[in-house]
DNA sequence: CATCAACCTGATCA
DNA sequence: ATGATCAGGTTGA
C-alpha cells in the first residue's frame, strides 16, 4: 500500500500523531503503535496489520484517485505528482468526533494540546501514552476538566459525552447514510456546524466528497479558483470543481500550505 | 436567508 | 514587559 507517512499523519487530519527522529509515535484504540517509512511501504509496531491497513483506507486505489483528481484541475494534478502518498485515514467514529468540537476555532497546534490534554486527563494509561477517553471516563472524572483549559468547548464536549455515553446520540447509526444525510445528523450535535460536520464525514465515515472549508481553504478557494461566498457555496464548489474525491483534492491543497506556512 | 457579535486561549505584534 | 491584536468555527440574536 502506498503512503506517505510525513504528509498523511502531519497534514492535519488525526491529531495525535507525533514524529520521533524517523518514527510516527501514536495510539490507536489501546494500543500504542509506532510506524516507520520505508521505500514503498511502512514498518508498524504495536497493532494488528487489519487494524492499520483499515486506518490508513487500504482499500482507497490512490494512484486512481490521484489520477482522477488530476483529470480535474491542473494545479492539484501539480500537488497530487508533488505528494501521490497522502491518504485519507478512516478514524474511530466517536473520538474522530470529539476531537473535532474541540477542534473548533483552533489553530492545529491548540487543538493537539486540547487533545493531548484530556487524553492524559482521562484516558487509559498506556505506559508512555494514553488512550483518547471513552465517553465514560470523561463522565467520571469531568471535574478536573477545567484544566484542560478547552474553553468555551468545555461544555459542549462534556454534553457530547453524555448524550453518546446515555445512547441519545448513536454515532453507529450514522454509517448508513449518505453523505448528505450524515452531515444533517452530524450539525444536529451541539457544537458541530458545517466545517466539522464535513471533517467528520469525511475523516471518519468516509465520505470522501465531503470537501471541508477551513479558513485556510477558503483563501486558497478565493485566490487559486475564484470562488468566494458562504461556506455551502464553496463546500459544493470543491465538489463540483473535483468530483466525488473531493476530499483528497482538499487535503492536497491543505496539506500544501502547511509546508508553507 | 444573510449578517454579525460573542465566545476562549495562545501566539505574535507594538 | 505589558497590553493590543489576531487566528480560528459555531451559535444565536
Amino acid at each position: 500500500m502506498e503512503v506517505d507517512l510525513d504528509a498523511t499523519l502531519g497534514c492535519g487530519q488525526a491529531h495525535r500523531w507525533k514524529k520521533d527522529g524517523d518514527l510516527w509515535k501514536g495510539v490507536l484504540g489501546n494500543d500504542k503503535v509506532e510506524l516507520l517509512q520505508r521505500d514503498g511501504g511502512f514498518l508498524c509496531e504495536g497493532c494488528s496489520e487489519e487494524r492499520i491497513k483499515r486506518y490508513f483506507r487500504s482499500e482507497d486505489d490512490l494512484p486512481a484517485i490521484m489520477e482522477e483528481i488530476s483529470g480535474k484541475d491542473a494545479y492539484v494534478a501539480g500537488l497530487a505528482a508533488a505528494c501521490p502518498g497522502l491518504r485519507i485515514l478512516r478514524q474511530d467514529l466517536w473520538e474522530c468526533t470529539a476531537t473535532y468540537i474541540l477542534a473548533t476555532n483552533a489553530n492545529v497546534k491548540r487543538i493537539a494540546k486540547m487533545v493531548e490534554s484530556v487524553c492524559v486527563m482521562f484516558g487509559t494509561d498506556l505506559g508512555g501514552a494514553y488512550s483518547f477517553p471513552t465517553p465514560r471516563q470523561i463522565l467520571d472524572g469531568c471535574g478536573s476538566i477545567g484544566e484542560c483549559r478547552l474553553g468555551y468547548r468545555e461544555g459542549r464536549f462534556v454534553e457530547f459525552a453524555e448524550k453518546v455515553e446515555n445512547g441519545t446520540y448513536d454515532l453507529a447509526s450514522l454509517e448508513e447514510l449518505d453523505y448528505e444525510g450524515c452531515v444533517k445528523e452530524l450539525k444536529k450535535i451541539n457544537g458541530i456546524g458545517p466545517k466539522v460536520a464535513d471533517c467528520t464525514a469525511i475523516f471518519a465515515y468516509g465520505h470522501l466528497e465531503a470537501f471541508p472549508v477551513d479558513a485556510r481553504i477558503s483563501r486558497s478557494m478565493k485566490e487559486v479558483y475564484g470562488v468566494e461566498g458562504s461556506y455551502e457555496d464553496v463546500s459544493s464548489a470543491g465538489r463540483r470543481i473535483f468530483g466525488r474525491y473531493a476530499g483528497y483534492a482538499q487535503e492536497l491543497l491543505y496539506h500544501s500550505l502547511s509546508i508553507i506556512l
